[in-house]
RNA sequence: AGGCGCGUAGCUCAGUGGUAGAGCACUACCUUGACACGGUAGGGGUCGGCGGUUCAAUCCCGCCCGCGCCUACCA
C-alpha cells in the first residue's frame, strides 16, 4: 500500500491516483439501470444489427480467466458496434451443465452421508434447482464486474420453459426425419457417474505405464495357446481367441477350441486377418466383444456371443462366476493371482499404454454394450462443411478450419442419451404391453398401438443438445419471433477451440439444419488462460487466478486460503508464494480486461502475467493523470469537448491531431481484423509515449503564454484529444473512460454516458498532417540527444544549459528557431540556431552529438572530461560505420541494385548520405578534442 | 502413427522478404505544479539447428532437434 495512494492533491479536482473499486460498481449500476445495454425491438428500427450469443457458463460455476477473457472480447466487440450506431445484441446466460451440475449437487448429498437414490429422482432435482437458485446468477452477477453489457433483458438457461420447448421440439423432429434413432451398440460407460459419454467427453491419458500380461488358454484335446491382455478380468468376456489366418504358428489349432479355466465355456478358435498382427505379442488375441471396440467389430464379423461381465458401478455380474461382486480392478488382480495357481500364467512385460478417462470424473471408462439414443452426423456435418468452405461462416484464426473439417469429415454418430437425472428428459414413451416406442412433444395418453400404458425414457439429453441450439433457442425458436428475423444468424461467436467439437460444430450442424442458415458469420477462437509459466491452471495445482482476486486484490494470505479450500497441493500453494508474495493489489477491471485484449489472438495459450495487469494498471493511472493535468488547464478558459476536431494552427496542437488520425485508423482496422492485441497496443502508445511524454510536455510552455488566441487552442485542442482518446478507449476500458468522460467540460447535447456516444472517426475527430510529423520527428531527435548529453554526463536536470543547433538547412533553422521555447522547455536549455560551421569556430571545449543532420553543441567548459567524450563520440562513430558498411556492401552488389525495386535502392542511397554526413561532423568534433 | 501449432532480449510475447520491436525486469540519474502506479537516459538478441530459393531470409521451402495440443490406434 502506498502510502498516500488516496490523499487528493488539493490543486486539483481530481485524487492523484485512480482507484477503480468504488467507480467499477457506480458507473455499472448507472448503465443498467438507464438501459444503455437493451437491444431495440422496435419493429421500425432500420439500423444494422450486431449480435452475440453469449457462450452460456454452468449455471453453478463461476467465473474464470476462460471466461473473462471471451466476455471482455464479447463486450469490446458489442461496445464498438454500439458506439458505431448498431443496434447491438448481447444474448446473456447459463448452461444447466447435466454432469458437472448433478455431480455438485450429489457431493453435498454426499457429506449428509445420502445419495441421489435415497433422496429419488423427484426429491434430487428439487435439490440441484435449490442449488441453482443458490448459487445460479452469481456467475452473472461476476460478468458484471467485468462491465459486461449484456442486454440482461433476454437471459435465458438451457432450462428453462422456452429452451425445453426447444429441445422438444428438434428432438421430435429429427426422430421423425430419421436424424435420430435408438440402438444397441458399444458405448462409453463412466462407471462413476453411471452414465454413459460421448466419445468427445472421454479423454485419452497418454504413456500410462501399464502391464501387459500373457496367460494360456488350454486347447481342448491337450496343448495350450498363449495370449497377451492388459485387462484380465476381462477374460470372463472372451467368446473367442483369434489368429491370423496365415500365421503358421497356429494353423494346426485352427477349428479347435479352447476351455475357459473359470467359467463352464467352450471358447472357438478363430481366424482373422483384421484384428490380428502376427508380429504383435504371440500373434493370438483374446476376443472380448462386449468390452472393446476392436473386439466388437470382431465379434459382429464372426456373429461372435457378446458377454457384459460388468455392473453398472464396475463390479463384475454373475458372468464373472466366483469373481462376481468384485471391483474390476480388484477383479483384475485376483485373476492374476488364480492364473498363477493354476499354472497358467505365462509371465509379463511393462507396457506402455493410453487410458481412456472419463473428462468429469476421471475414472477410466469401460466400453460396454448398451441401447441408447443417438444422432445421425454425416448429413447434418455436410451443410456445416459446405459454409465454411465457402465463407458463409469464416473461422479466426483460421487454421482452425483444417481442425474443423478434419474432425467433421470424420465424424461419427453421437450418443445424445445419458444416465443423468438432471437435463432435458427424453421425449420419447414406452408401451408398457407391447414395448411400441413414440416419440413427442407431449406425453401420449396410451399407446398408438396397442392403448396400453406408457411410460417416458427414464434418460435426459448431453447437455450439449441443448446448447447446439443456443443462437437460435434463445431468439424464440421454434416459434417465428421478431428477434429470430432480425438477429439470427448472429454475428460473431467468440469462445475457447477447446469446445469447437462439442459446442460449436454442433451449432453449426444444428443452425444450417432447422434454421437453414449459418448460426453465425464468425467463429473466434481463443487460446486457453494458463499461468504464468505456461502450465493450465487447476485447482489441484493450486494456480488458479480468480478474475475477481485480481480485480479487488486479495492478499496473500487468502489466496493461499482459497487454493487450500480448493485443495491444493503444498507444491501448488508454494508456486503461489513464490509468485505472489504480496498478493494481489485491486487492480481493477479495466486493467485485467486490458491485458488479456494485449495478447495475440492466434496464440493457443495465454500465459497471463500479473505483471502485465499491474502495467495496465498503470497505465489507466497515467491516463487519469492525464486527464488531471487538462482539467486543470481547462478551469482557466471556456474550452469544450464538440466531438468534432477544432481548428488548430500551432505546430504541436497539429501534431497531436495528426497522431490522433493515426491512432483512431489504426485502432478501427485491429477492431475491424478482430486484432484487439493490436488495438490495445496503438492506444497505449497513442496515450502514454505520444499525447502523455510529448504532447502534455508541448502544451506546458503553450499555457504559460500570453498569446491568449494561442492559450485558447491549445485548451481546445487539449479537451478534443482527451475526449476523443477516451471514445476511442472506452470499449477495452469501460469504467475508467466513463469516470474521465464524465468530468470532462463538454458542449451540450454530447449525451448522458460515454458509452452510447460516437466512435472516433478519423476525418471528422482528427487531422493527418505529414509535413508537421516530419518537422516533429527533427524535433524530437534534436530533444533525445540534448537529453543523452545531459544524462551521459550526469548534469543535474535543474541546471539550465546552452546549446547550440548548428545546421545551413532553411527549413531546420526556421523550425528550431520557431520552435525554440519548445525545445528549451523539453531539455531544459537555452537554445540558439547556429551556422553548421560553428564546431569548427568553436574554440571552448564541448560535447557535440548529431541528429537529423543537426549538429548540437553544448559548451561544457568545466564539466567535460576528454577521455570520456572521445570515447562516447568513438563509439557513435563505430555504430554508424557499421551500418554505412552494410549499406556499401549492398549498393556494390550489382544484383542488389539491378534487381531490387528501385524505391529500396534509392532509400538505401539516402541513409548512405546521411550516414556520411553525420560521420563527417562526427569526426570533426573528435578532430578538436584530439587536437 | 497422423494432423496442427510453437521455438525472437533475463521473463511474457508482438512482428516483417530490405537497418530486429513492446511490456516487465535490469543499470544510472531525478520526488521539476498531471502522474514514483512517475520522468529522463541506457545496457541487453549471430530471431532453435542445418541446408535450399533469392540481389537480399528472422520471415518462403526442405530436413533435423526441442516443446505443446488434437485425432486415431495400442492384445
Amino acid at each position: 500500500m502506498t502510502d498516500d495512494s488516496s490523499a487528493t492533491d488539493s490543486s486539483a479536482t481530481l485524487p492523484k491516483a485512480y482507484d477503480p473499486r468504488e467507480t467499477e460498481t457506480r458507473w455499472y449500476r448507472f448503465w443498467e439501470q438507464s438501459g444503455f445495454f437493451r437491444a431495440s425491438a422496435e419493429p421500425n428500427d432500420a439500423r444494422p444489427t450486431y449480435t452475440i450469443a453469449i457462450p452460456p457458463p454452468n449455471v453453478t460455476g463461476s467465473l474464470h480467466m476462460g471466461h473473462a477473457c471471451r466476455t471482455t472480447f464479447e463486450d469490446v466487440l458489442i461496445r464498438y458496434h454500439r458506439m458505431r450506431g448498431f443496434n447491438t445484441l448481447w444474448i446473456p446466460g447459463t448452461d444447466h451443465a447435466g454432469i458437472a451440475t448433478q455431480v455438485v449437487v450429489e457431493r453435498k448429498l454426499a457429506r449428509e452421508g445420502k445419495t441421489r437414490h435415497d433422496l429419488g429422482r423427484e426429491k434430487f432435482i428439487e435439490r440441484v434447482w435449490q442449488w441453482k437458485a443458490e448459487s445460479g446468477g452469481r456467475i452473472l452477477e461476476q460478468l458484471r464486474v467485468l462491465g459486461a453489457s449484456c442486454d440482461w433483458s433476454r437471459e435465458r438457461f438451457t432450462m428453462d420453459e422456452g429452451l425445453s420447448r426447444a429441445v422438444r421440439h428438434a428432438f421430435v423432429t429429427m426422430h421423425r426425419e430419421g436424424l435420430i434413432y435408438r440402438d444397441t451398440r458399444l458405448v462409453n460407460w463412466d462407471v462413476q457417474s453411471q452414465t454413459v459419454l460421448s466419445d468427445l467427453e472421454v479423454e485419452s491419458e497418454e504413456n500410462v505405464q501399464g502391464e501387459l500380461f500373457d496367460f494360456a488358454y488350454p486347447v481342448e484335446g491337450g496343448g495350450e495357446i498363449v495370449v497377451s491382455t492388459t485387462r484380465p478380468e476381462t477374460m470372463f468376456g472372451d467368446t473367442a481367441v483369434a489368429v491370423h489366418p496365415d500365421d503358421p504358428r497356429y494353423t494346426h489349432l485352427h477349428g479347435k477350441f479352447l476351455v475357459h479355466p473359470f467359467v463352464p465355456r467352450r471358447v472357438p478358435i478363430i481366424t482373422d486377418a483384421q484384428l490380428v498382427d502376427p508380429k504383435f505379442g504371440t500373434g493370438a488375441v483374446k476376443v472380448t466383444p462386449a468390452h472393446d471396440w476392436n473386439d466388437f467389430a470382431t465379434g459382429k464379423r464372426h456373429k461372435l456371443e457378446e458377454i457384459n461381465i460388468l455392473e453398472k458401478d464396475g463390479k463384475l455380474n454373475a458372468n464373472a462366476g466366483s469373481f462376481v461382486g468384485l471391483d474390476r480392478f480388484v477383479a483384475r488382480k485376483q485373476v492374476k493371482a488364480k492364473l498363477e495357481e493354476l499354472g497358467l500364467a505365462r509371465g509379463s512385460k511393462a507396457h506402455l499404454l493410453t487410458l481412456p478417462r472419463s473428462q468429469r470424473s476421471g475414472t477410466v471408462v469401460e466400453p460396454i454394450i448398451s441401447t441408447q439414443w443417438f444422432v445421425r452426423m454425416q448429413p447434418l456435418a455436410a451443410p456445416a462443411i459446405a459454409a465454411v468452405e465457402d465463407g458463409r461462416t469464416q473461422i479466426i484464426p483460421e487454421h482452425w478450419k483444417k481442425t474443423y473439417f478434419h474432425w467433421m469429415r470424420e465424424i461419427q454418430d453421437w450418443c445424445i442419451s445419458r444416465q443423468l437425472w438432471w437435463g432435458h428428459p427424453i421425449p420419447a414413451w414406452y408401451c408398457v404391453a407391447c414395448q411400441h416406442t413414440h416419440v413427442a412433444l407431449e406425453a401420449p395418453a396410451r399407446c398408438e398401438k396397442c392403448s396400453g400404458s406408457v411410460t417416458q425414457d427414464e434418460d435426459v439429453l448431453d447437455t450439449w443438445f441443448s446448447s447446439g441450439l443456443w443462437p437460435f433457442s434463445t431468439l424464440g425458436w421454434p416459434d417465428k419471433t421478431l428477434e429470430l428475423d432480425r438477429f439470427y444468424p448472429t454475428s460473431d461467436l467468440e469462445t475457447g477451440y477447446d469446445i469447437l467439437f462439442f459446442w460449436v460444430a454442433r451449432m453449426m450442424m444444428m443452425g444450417m439444419h432447422f434454421m437453414g442458415d449459418v448460426p453465425f458469420k464468425r467463429i473466434l477462437l481463443s487460446g486457453l488462460v494458463t499461468d504464468e509459466r505456461g502450465e493450465k491452471m487447476s485447482k489441484v495445482k493450486g494456480n488458479v487466478i480468480d478474475p475477481l482476486d485480481v480485480i479487488n486484490g486479495a492478499t496473500l494470505e487468502q489466496l493461499l486460503e482459497k487454493a487450500t479450500q480448493n485443495g491444493a497441493k503444498d507444491s501448488g500453494l508454494d508456486y503461489l508464494r513464490k509468485t505472489y508474495p504480496e498478493g494481489f493489489a485491486a487492480y481493477g477491471a479495466d486493467a485485467l480486461r486490458f491485458t488479456l485484449l494485449s495478447y495475440s489472438p492466434q496464440t493457443t495459450k495465454i500465459a497471463l502475467s500479473i505483471k502485465r495487469i499491474e502495467g495496465h494498471r498503470n497505465f489507466g493511472n497515467k491516463l487519469w493523470n492525464a486527464a488531471r493535468y487538462a482539467l486543470m488547464n481547462l478551469e482557466s478558459g471556456s474550452a469544450r469537448a464538440t466531438q468534432t476536431r477544432p481548428a488548430a494552427a500551432h505546430f504541436a496542437n497539429r501534431w497531436i491531431l495528426s497522431r490522433l488520425h493515426a491512432a483512431i485508423e489504426t485502432t478501427h482496422s485491429a477492431i475491424e481484423e478482430y486484432r484487439l492485441d493490436e488495438a490495445t497496443t496503438a492506444l497505449y502508445h497513442f496515450v502514454w509515449r505520444e499525447l502523455c511524454d510529448w504532447y502534455l510536455e508541448l502544451s506546458k510552455p503553450l499555457f504559460a503564454s500570453t498569446d491568449t488566441a494561442l492559450v485558447a487552442e491549445t485548451h481546445a485542442t487539449l479537451v478534443h484529444v482527451l475526449e476523443t482518446a477516451l471514445r476511442l478507449l472506452h470499449p477495452m476500458m469501460p469504467f475508467i473512460t466513463e469516470e474521465i468522460w464524465q468530468r470532462v467540460p463538454k458542449a451540450d447535447g454530447l449525451g448522458k454516458t460515454i458509452m452510447l456516444a460516437p466512435y472516433p472517426d478519423a476525418t471528422r475527430d482528427a487531422l493527418r498532417d505529414a509535413a508537421i510529423e516530419r518537422e516533429m520527428g527533427v524535433l524530437q531527435a534534436v530533444v533525445v540527444a540534448a537529453r543523452a548529453i545531459r544524462s551521459e554526463r550526469d548534469i543535474h536536470p535543474k541546471l539550465t544549459l546552452p546549446v547550440m543547433l548548428c545546421t545551413d538547412d532553411p527549413g531546420r533553422t526556421l523550425l528550431f528557431e520557431r520552435e525554440r521555447t519548445a525545445i528549451e522547455s523539453l531539455t531544459n536549455s537555452r537554445v540558439s540556431v547556429e551556422p553548421a560551421n560553428t564546431p569548427q569556430q568553436f574554440s571552448e571545449q564541448s560535447v557535440t552529438a548529431v541528429a537529423e543532420g543537426t549538429t548540437l553543441l553544448v559548451p561544457l567548459k568545466d564539466l567535460i572530461d576528454d577521455g570520456k567524450e572521445k570515447d562516447r563520440i568513438l563509439r557513435q562513430i563505430q555504430k554508424l560505420e557499421k551500418e554505412l558498411a552494410a549499406i556499401d556492401k549492398k549498393l556494390s552488389n550489382s544484383g542488389f541494385v539491378d534487381r531490387a525495386p528501385p524505391d529500396v535502392v534509392a532509400k538505401e542511397r539516402e541513409r548512405k548520405t546521411e550516414l556520411e554526413q553525420a560521420l563527417a561532423q562526427l569526426r570533426d568534433a573528435l578532430k578538436k578534442i584530439s587536437s
